[in-house]
Parts: C-alpha cells; sequence; structure tokens
DNA sequence: CCCAGAACGTA
DNA sequence: CGTACGTTCTGGGG
C-alpha cells in the first residue's frame, strides 16, 4: 500500500468544513499567566507574552485542525446583560493585571493582519458568541472546534462540536472534550454540564452554589432527575441535609443556571459561512509582528500562508493526516541483499523510491532509499567492487524522489557516482507552488507540509542532545513530502516540473561542476589598476572637502554634502537624503563641485575593484570559477546565480567589459560561444498581446526601435532621429514592468507632458499592446495568479488589498510575471534542447553559463559549425509564438570577444 | 555576530 | 511613481 492510501484510511471522514471558533479573552488570559511576563516586551515597553502565547497556540491550531473556517471571539467588557441581572457575578475577579494592559487590542490587530476576523458584541459575553456559532454550525453541517479555558464552555459539546480545553499549563496543550469524554469524566450529557455548575457553583464566577453539594452528589441527581428541573421537581423526596440545603437555597441553582446558559441565538454580523479562512495580508503581518518584535512567530505565521491556508479561489486545500505513519525502521543493506532489494523494487512496479545522500568532508560516506514501507541506509566506499548494482540503479532513469536534488547530484558526482531518474523533487515542487517563499531544508518541509519534526542534530551542539536521524529515515520522509506535494500540483505545474526543472537539474549540475576558465593574470592587474585609480581619486576628493571621509559611508557623506557644504536636498530614504549615482548627478548640475563627480568615479573604481577581488577569490585550483544556480531563487522562473553571481558581472562600462575579457575558454577548446536572444520579453508581448502592429514590426525583421520609432512619430523609418528612437526603445522596454508617464518623464529627462503624449502616441497605435497588459492584471485579479505560456504560475494576493501601495506594487509584478516568466521558461526550454543534442551528437562542447538571455558556451576543436546550428536551431525553436526567436551568436577566445 | 538599509551590478 | 535578482558595505544592536 502506498503511503498515501494508507493515510486516506485516516482522513477519509474528514470531509466536512470545519469551524475553528476561540475564546479571545480566555485564551489570552490563559497565555500571560503561562508564560513569564518579563521575557515578552518590545522595543516600546509594551508586553507581550500573552499575545505570543496566543499566537504560538493558534499557529498550532491551525496546523493541527485545519480549519476551513475560523474567527475569535471577545468580550467587549467586563459588564454584560448579565452582570446587570446580578451585579456580582463574576464579581471575584481583581484587578486586570497592569502587565496585561494592551495586549488585547494588538492581538486584535494582529488576529486582523492575518485575515482573522475577530467578533464582539456589546452586552453579550465572548461566550455567547462561541455558543451562538457553534450551534448554528453544527446545523449548517460544520464540524466545530470550541476553544475555551471556560468551564461554561462545555454545554455546547456535540455530534458536531468538540471543545478544547487548555490544562493546567496554560495553553501548550489543549485537551479535547468530545460527548465521550465528557461522559468518561462526569458520567452526564454536555448540555446536562450547567445544570451540575448550578448545583455545585462556580467559584471563578462568583456563583455559589447548594451548600454541601459538591461534584459527585450533582451528577447523581442529574442521573436520576435528568435535569436541573427535575431534581427542584423531587426536591422533597431528596433526604439528609443536603435536601434540606437544597430546599432552602434552591433559589441560588435557578439563578446559577439562569447565569450559566449560553445563548445560541445571538445576533452576529457573521454566520458560520462567512468565516472562511482568508489569505493573509503579508505587508500588514510584517508590520504587526514587527511592533511586537516576534521574529520566529513571524516566520512560523508567514509559512501559514502557503500551506494550510486558502489557496487562490478561496477553497481550502486538502489536508494531510497530521497522525505519524509508522516510520519503517532503518535497514543497513550491502553486497547481494542490497542488490536484490533493489531489482525487487524496480520489478514490484513504478513506485518511485526515496533517495538521499549522507556526506563528510565533501565525500559521499552513505546512502539512504526508501520505499512506502522500508528504509534502507547503505554505507559507501569508494572502492568496494559488489556495488554495481547500486551504481547501475543510480545513474540509470529508475525513478527517485529527492529533495534539493541538483545538490544530491553534485555530491555523487564528487564521489564518481551518477545519478539519473530524477523524478521528482521536493523543493522544486514546493517552489512552483509558492514561488514567492524561501527555499527549504528537508527537516522544514517535514515540519511545514506533514506537522512533523524531523529531529536534526544542532551542529553547535558538541554533545548533541537529539540524534539526527539516519539519511534513510530521511529519504522515506522525502517520499512522504513528495506525495503530500505531488497531490497538490495542478496539471500546468506538473508539466512545468516534469518537463523543464527536472530535467534542467543535471543540465545545471553539469555547468556549475565545469565552471568557466578565469585569466588570474588579467584579474590581477585590474585589481592593481583599480585600486590605484580609487586611492587617487580618494586623495583627491579628501583635498576637495580638507578632511578625509569614508567615502563608502552614506551616513558620512550626508554629512559632508548637505551639511558642511550646504548642498540641496537630493530624494529622501530612511537615513536622511539620498546620495546615490542618480542624486549625485542632479546635484552636479543644480550645485557643482568637484567633490561630487570624484566621488563617483571613487564609487565606480571601488565597487569594479571588489566584483575583481571576489571573482579571483573564487577561483579554484585549476583556474575556473564556478558558480551555483538557485533553481528555486525567483518568483518569476528565473534562475538566479550565486557564490559568485556571473548574471550581473559588468558589461556596459570599458572596464566591466575588461573584467569579461578575463573569462576565456579553457586550453582544451577552441572557443567561446555565446548566444542570446534579442528582445525577447518584446517579442512576448507581441505574441500575447497579438498587437499585429508590434507582430509586424518583429516580421519585418528590421530595427525593432526605428520600426516602433517611426509608427509613433509618424515619420518614415529612415527619419527617425536617434532621440526618437531612444525614447521609444525606453517606452518599449518600460511597458513590461508597467511603466508610468511619470518614471517615462524621469528617466528620460523629458516633461511629463512629453511623456504623456508619448505614451498616448503609442498606444493609439499599439492598442493590443494596452489591452493585454491591463487584462493581465484583471484577470490576476480574479484568479489569484498570473501563469506564462506554459503554465508555470506566479500567486499575487495584494491585487485587491485596500492598501494602494501595496496593490500598485502586486498590479506592476503581475503585468511583469508573465513575460519574464515566459521568457525565463523558453530559455529553459532551449539549453534542455541543447543539451539533448549535445548528448545525442556526442559533442565535446559544453554548455557553461546562463544569463536570463544569454547561454555561454565552450566549442571544442572542430565543433563550431555544428554547435552553431544546434544553438541556432534549439534557441530559435524553444517556442512557437506568433513573431520569431531571433537568435544573436558571436564567438571569440573570452566572453568579452564572443559578446556582440 | 546578526540585521536592515543603502547602493549598484545584471537581464 | 519600472520588473527580477545577489553582493558588499556601514552602522546599530548585542
Amino acid at each position: 500500500m502506498s503511503v498515501t492510501a494508507a493515510r486516506l484510511a485516516v482522513v477519509s471522514d474528514n470531509e466536512k468544513p470545519t469551524l475553528l471558533i476561540i475564546d479571545g479573552h480566555s485564551l489570552a488570559f490563559r497565555a500571560f499567566y503561562a508564560l513569564p511576563v518579563d521575557s515578552f516586551m518590545n522595543r516600546e515597553g509594551q508586553h507581550t507574552n500573552a499575545i505570543h502565547g496566543f499566537i504560538a497556540m493558534l499557529i498550532n491550531l491551525l496546523k493541527a485542525e485545519k480549519p476551513t473556517h475560523l474567527a475569535v471571539a471577545f468580550d467587549i467588557s467586563r459588564f454584560s446583560f448579565r452582570t446587570r441581572e446580578y451585579p456580582e457575578y463574576k464579581g471575584t475577579r481583581g484587578e486586570t493585571p497592569p502587565e496585561f494592559i494592551g495586549q488585547i487590542p494588538l492581538l486584535e490587530e494582529a488576529l486582523k493582519a492575518m485575515g482573522i476576523p475577530t467578533i464582539s458584541k456589546e452586552d453579550y459575553e465572548a461566550d455567547d458568541i462561541l455558543a451562538t456559532l457553534a450551534h448554528r454550525g453544527a446545523a449548517e453541517g460544520f464540524h466545530v472546534f470550541v476553544v475555551s479555558g471556560d468551564r461554561d464552555a462545555i454545554q455546547m459539546i456535540g455530534d458536531d462540536v468538540t471543545l478544547l480545553y487548555p490544562n493546567a499549563r496554560g495553553v501548550s496543550e489543549l485537551k479535547r472534550y468530545d460527548r465521550d469524554t465528557v461522559f468518561e469524566r462526569y458520567g452526564i450529557e454536555p448540555h446536562q454540564y450547567p445544570d451540575i455548575a448550578a448545583l455545585v457553583g462556580e467559584t471563578s464566577d462568583n456563583l455559589i452554589g447548594i451548600d454541601k453539594v459538591g461534584e459527585k452528589t450533582a451528577v447523581k441527581w442529574i442521573v436520576q432527575y435528568g435535569s436541573l428541573d427535575g431534581v427542584l421537581e423531587h426536591a422533597d423526596e431528596i433526604k439528609g441535609v443536603v435536601g434540606e440545603k437544597l430546599r432552602e437555597q434552591k433559589d441560588r441553582a435557578i439563578r446559577n443556571r439562569k447565569l450559566n446558559h449560553l445563548l445560541t441565538d445571538v445576533d452576529l454580523p457573521y454566520g458560520p459561512g462567512d468565516l472562511l479562512r482568508q489569505p493573509l495580508d503579508e505587508a500588514a503581518v510584517r508590520e504587526v509582528f514587527d511592533k511586537l518584535q516576534f521574529k520566529t512567530l513571524l516566520e512560523r505565521v508567514l509559512k501559514l500562508n502557503g500551506d494550510g491556508g486558502p489557496t487562490a479561489d478561496g477553497a481550502a486545500l486538502p489536508v494531510a493526516a497530521v497522525l505519524d505513519d509508522a516510520i519503517p525502521p532503518v535497514r543497513t543493506m550491502v553486497d547481494e541483499e542490497l542488490a536484490k532489494w533493489l531489482d525487487t523494487q524496480s520489478k514490484s512496479g513504478t513506485a518511485a523510491l526515496g533517495l538521499r545522500v549522507e556526506t563528510a568532508q565533501g565525500r559521499v560516506t552513505g546512502l539512504g532509499i526508501a520505499s512506502a514501507v522500508d528504509s534502507v541506509y547503505v554505507p559507501w566506499e569508494a572502492e568496494r567492487p559488489d556495488y554495481v548494482a547500486l551504481e547501475s540503479w543510480l545513474a540509470g532513469g529508475a525513478p527517485k524522489y529527492l529533495q534539493g536534488s541538483k545538490q544530491q547530484l553534485k555530491a555523487l558526482r564528487g564521489s564518481g557516482l551518477d545519478l539519473g531518474g530524477i523524478a521528482f523533487d521536493t523543493s522544486l515542487a514546493a517552489w512552483l507552488l509558492k514561488p514567492g517563499g524561501k527555499a527549504d531544508d528537508l527537516a522544514s518541509q517535514v515540519y511545514d507540509h506533514l506537522g512533523e519534526t524531523l529531529p536534526q542534530a544542532d551542529p553547535n551542539q558538541l554533545v548533541p542532545d537529539v540524534e539526527a536521524v539516519s539519511v534513510a529515515t530521511e529519504a522515506w520522509y522525502v517520499l512522504r513530502v513528495a506525495e503530500y506535494l505531488a497531490g497538490r500540483l495542478e496539471t500546468g505545474a506538473r508539466r512545468v516540473l516534469d518537463e523543464i526543472e527536472l530535467p534542467l537539474v543535471p543540465v545545471l549540475g553539469t555547468m556549475e561542476l565545469d565552471g568557466i576558465a578565469v585569466n588570474q593574470q588579467i584579474l590581477a592587474r585590474l585589481s592593481g589598476e583599480l585600486g590605484a585609480v580609487g586611492s587617487d581619486l580618494a586623495a583627491r576628493a579628501y583635498a576637495e572637502i580638507g578632511r578625509e571621509v569614508n567615502l563608502g559611508s552614506p551616513k558620512q557623506l550626508q554629512q559632508v554634502l548637505f551639511e558642511e557644504l550646504g548642498m540641496p536636498k537630493t530624494r529622501a530614504n530612511k537615513t536622511g537624503f539620498s546620495t546615490d549615482a542618480a542624486s549625485l548627478t542632479d546635484l552636479q548640475e543644480q550645485a557643482p563641485h568637484p567633490f561630487l563627480d570624484l566621488l563617483l568615479k571613487h564609487r565606480d573604481a571601488t565597487k569594479l575593484k571588489q566584483i575583481v577581488e571576489t571573482l579571483e577569490k573564487a577561483v579554484d585550483s585549476g583556474g575556473r570559477v564556478h558558480t551555483t544556480y538557485d533553481q528555486t531563487g525567483t518568483s518569476t522562473g528565473r534562475i538566479s546565480s550565486n557564490d559568485p553571481n556571473l548574471q550581473n558581472l559588468p558589461v556596459k562600462t570599458a572596464v566591466g567589459r575588461e573584467i569579461r575579457s578575463a573569462f576565456e575558454k579553457g586550453p582544451e577548446f577552441a572557443t567561446l560561444l555565446t548566444a542570446d536572444y534579442s528582445q525577447i520579453e518584446m517579442r512576448i508581448m507581441a505574441h500575447l498581446s497579438g498587437d499585429e502592429g508590434l507582430i509586424s514590426a518583429f516580421n519585418e525583421g528590421e530595427d525593432l526601435h526605428r520600426f516602433v520609432g517611426s509608427s509613433v512619430f509618424g515619420v518614415e523609418p529612415a527619419d527617425v532621429t536617434p532621440l526618437m528612437r531612444t525614447k521609444v526603445k525606453a517606452m518599449s522596454y518600460g511597458l513590461a514592468y508597467g511603466l508610468s508617464a511619470f518614471g517615462l518623464s524621469k528617466q528620460l529627462r523629458i516633461e511629463s507632458s512629453e511623456a504623456k503624449k508619448l505614451m498616448t502616441a503609442y498606444f493609439d497605435r499599439f492598442g493590443a499592446v494596452r489591452d493585454y497588459l491591463r487584462n493581465v492584471v484583471e484577470q490576476a485579479r480574479v484568479d489569484g495568479y498570473t501563469e506564462t505560456i506554459f503554465g508555470r504560475r506566479r500567486p499575487f494576493g495584494d491585487l485587491n488589498s485596500s492598501n494602494r501601495v501595496l496593490r500598485e506594487n502586486a498590479e506592476r509584478a503581475a503585468l511583469n510575471a508573465p513575460i519574464q516568466g515566459s521568457a525565463a521558461d523558453i530559455l529553459k526550454i532551449a539549453m534542455l534542447g541543447v543539451a539533448s543534442d549535445l548528448r545525442e551528437h556526442d559533442l565535446k562542447s559544453r554548455l557553461l553559463l546562463q544569463v536570463h538571455d544569454e547561454l555561454v558556451f565552450e566549442v571544442a576543436g572542430d565543433e563550431l559549425e555544428t554547435l552553431t546550428a544546434v544553438v541556432r536551431d534549439r534557441m530559435g525553436g524553444a517556442a512557437q509564438l506568433r513573431v520569431p526567436l531571433d537568435v544573436q551568436v558571436g564567438t571569440g577566445p573570452n566572453w568579452d570577444a564572443a559578446a556582440h
């Protein structure tokens, strides 16, 4: 039986929507007494322990119960219709502790940011609100969880209503009370509880019961006579002192019963059906939690959005059982036993196995391999001959599920093992589901998606107090997380995973391992030259202002520019006034000063020097640098590069190009080849908008900006001036980013009226582009996500935000996402095609770098012609658009020379 | 030692 | 008041 099948049996009755309702004051108060006051205080001196405890409990509840509907009820004051009738009610409650003051409003603010409705009603207690919602919820087909620290809540329990009651230790544990547990504990039905309480009294509510009547007596009577009314009717039959007391004090019981009866018909602004879980407002949550200084909780809360929270269309996500499956014991296997086990697995069907590599000091020391019911540990020693079966299983196409497969592949390659059959990667799947999220390690994924804790050794502990689990167990968890995530991928995302991301893993891994050759002499020379230029500029800059400052400190520069030199104020930022290049250039025009120019040049020189030095440090013993690509690093579908980042090397300046010239072909290769798409994002816009004008612009095959310029300005292409071309080019590129007339005027340094006219003229000619861009945003507002040509989705939560800044930021991102994302898809598909041809034709040339719309290859011996054909074919044919994909190819001994 | 913010490089 | 990234530095907090 598969892991999934085993779990389904557990959750099959979990089809009902789940309503979770919480008594806010009662739980916050419990939390207040459970957590030390002094350990929770924010920078303003506000105590926050109750809020912290409450939210921590809430997160646990959301994970454990996975409510589809949710609300928190608060008392408005200590007064209600009950205190009007009986002023002593709850009179024993002392003054609110001063440290508790102010925590409830903050808690309400945090809940609001988390998208959780809070309900309160004048003259009623939170318990009445809960009772009403529980009553209506059960009637409307919900399973209801009531969270309250008030024992009166027991009366709400029923077949579809469960009470979660904090135990003595505060809020860290909630005890579940359903009909059976109430019966076990009291021997009565939940609805009879208030009758018991009325007889016994409730100290915490300052309600005195009948003297001499305790729980035992009360239960006995209620069981015998059915109800309090029954008991009172038969009061005469009860013998002894207790009978006398009952007859004497029956008014107390009647009063108590009246007061502890919770109303189930309070008129509320929301019914259960209105309490569907809403996506949290991330920005608001960050703001509130920042104010509260809740760091860890912030992380945990934000994770809720992508997991267990509502999906974009508002429907609740499918729920994975939180119950533990039995973790299979780890079996260590080698030799024939291992070979036989692998063989059995492959013959038993197509089920994939989980795989996890164990390394120490960069060498493979073992492998974990798991099926749903087995977890196997294989110790690895490089020279053992009897691992033939294992190695061929690893390298072959047998499907394997991994977490962080590129890293695992590189680890295996480092020990001479190859890895094939990457059929699932939990990190890639989680990223496709939530591309804005942070990359997570296996332990976090287990926690987030399965709600279980994977024991991990703390690397900072010399003697760990928890023993890390074996890679064999980890492999089993990979399988479970994979099954969970696979169930949540819709068709489009699954295709992107299977057809783009997974096949790309070995391609990227190989690129990283190959690296690119770097000429260290060039770097050393540049570093020296830039260092000398920088010191000279710094000295001259100091001379201009008569003292030495740290030219790299915006704060010190502000002092110099705006206080000592009295220059006009620039754009404001959080630390004062901006000293960035644009501001300094502006200043130079308004208040020319030699210091400004020297400062700009010094910045330039030090930045470049830093880049060169970083590269020098990254060169390996073979003279090559190896970047690491992050396949889950962006929200749009691009890959990012780090350590070192080879996707942002300078190229626009002369020195920048010198740096690029240090990237060379390896000694065994003939040349470098670069291939890039020209105007790919504009072409995608033409395709997606179907704008006939833009499409014919590309089909003309002439200079795009000249063509568009002639359209916009109404002149012949030959009469488009360089200035006109510049303006049109800026517009065209800016469009895909959501550029405004204001932004355009700033960038081109023209009047905003002219920018406005320019945009109007542009959209007059290319109206379908405007319609498309508008439509993308509106569709995303409805759907909650955007989609690339290939079905890659990016969710958006803020498109309906009432906060204008947030909403407009989201709108621009939504406008850009399908364009940037489709371009990313296309280059990825091209990479796969090229890699496949290189393999197919057994070429020695290799792909080394990817820079968003550009690929860099190292060309072997006599393969230039073949490779050029392959690259043109695969890049040009990566997608069938309404416009051609234009590919520019260049060659040369180094990256600069190969560029065009 | 960690963090946020500023600045700046690329597509 | 133009999208998407990563890196480096400073200066504040500890």
